[in-house]
DNA sequence: AGTTAATTGCGACTGAGTCTCAGACTCCGG
DNA sequence: CCGGAGTCTGAGACTCAGTCGCAATTAACT
């Protein structure tokens, strides 16, 4: 699979375009940014940067982040709550989120009709889109099947799964 | 306009059925937030109430908005970047955004066949949403008009703006 | 190899949001 | 109309994601 390869090259094209350099930090960063397969956070990245002793700064993880999103590389996506996620691009394109609001789990999908209908809406107003974003909050069906309304949101849960996380 | 006062007793009710009480710090909030005909910052309501010389503590009026988004009377939305913003549910219903990135204005939608579109999805996934949220992040005819893409998305300017707000 | 501008890490900082706890208030029953 | 139980408030400390400034380092072109 050399698609991490491409990415790193890819990247190195965009920052000779900018006159940037391809730093070791900022390769082993796309490197791992593309072998997780799915969203991740910024601090995260950062924590399996930690776990694999390569030592990167918080501050760089998030500048190469953003750099990242500007070649177009990675992707910014909310989810439900909170703060931000990331996901790799993965050649292929665009695609919204259903997220559970009792487990936490997200169903990715891409619907022409709707995204057809999106372009409509702006040429209507005209606006010209660059980017969206959609999001479907609600319960999932293996959630709905066990225990009809599991109680509240599950905000708990969602922090002790990620109290584990210990800064620096 | 009694639609504030409706508000109150409205709120008052979900209240009284969480066994909650109705303070005066609580159903002033309520009074601010339904006479703001647009989306604000938790911080930005708090700053208002100060400039009232209502004294209302940051804590009590994110207390009271988590409560209010509870109730169903206030709704929490995403824009473009940061966190979140909010806005009061207008008897009517939902509608999404297109987001200019350049100057930031916000253009609220509902568009129907978008609306059916996206409960289809949800159906041929079995999932049962409870609430979505679209953003369409682009530029806006005007902002379009004079010069055409304007330099970076203007990250600096929507600090400054803020910057006045001085805490406490 | 040398130069120079970009980059890094560090630690201090910011800003939104949360928590704790003592004192204040609401609301209900009497 | 009063008292008590339990809710609510304000203040300030705290958390957590993200940013910034700066001195030391490094990529990359010559």
């Amino acid at each position: 699979m050399p698609r991490t390869e491409s990415a790193i090259t890819n990247f190195h094209g965009f920052l000779q375009d900018q006159g940037l350099k391809l730093t070791s930090e900022r390769a082993a960063l796309v490197r791992e940014i593309f072998s997780i397969h799915y969203h991740f956070e910024a601090d995260e990245l950062l924590f399996k940067m930690k776990e694999k002793s390569v030592k990167i700064s918080r501050a760089t993880v998030y500048r190469t982040l953003e750099l990242l999103v500007k070649s177009g590389l990675v992707r910014r996506v909310h989810l439900g709550e909170d703060h931000y996620h990331y996901e790799h691009v993965s050649g292929d394109s665009h695609h919204d989120h259903l997220v559970c609001t009792t487990c936490g789990g997200v169903i990715e999908f891409l619907d022409e009709p709707l995204e057809k209908r999106a372009l409509e809406i702006c040429e209507k107003k005209k606006f010209r889109p660059t980017f969206h974003n959609l999001q479907i909050l609600g319960i999932c069906d293996s959630c709905r099947r066990k225990g009809e309304e599991p109680e509240a949101p599950d905000r708990v849960t969602m922090i002790a799964a990620r109290a584990m996380k210990l800064r620096k």
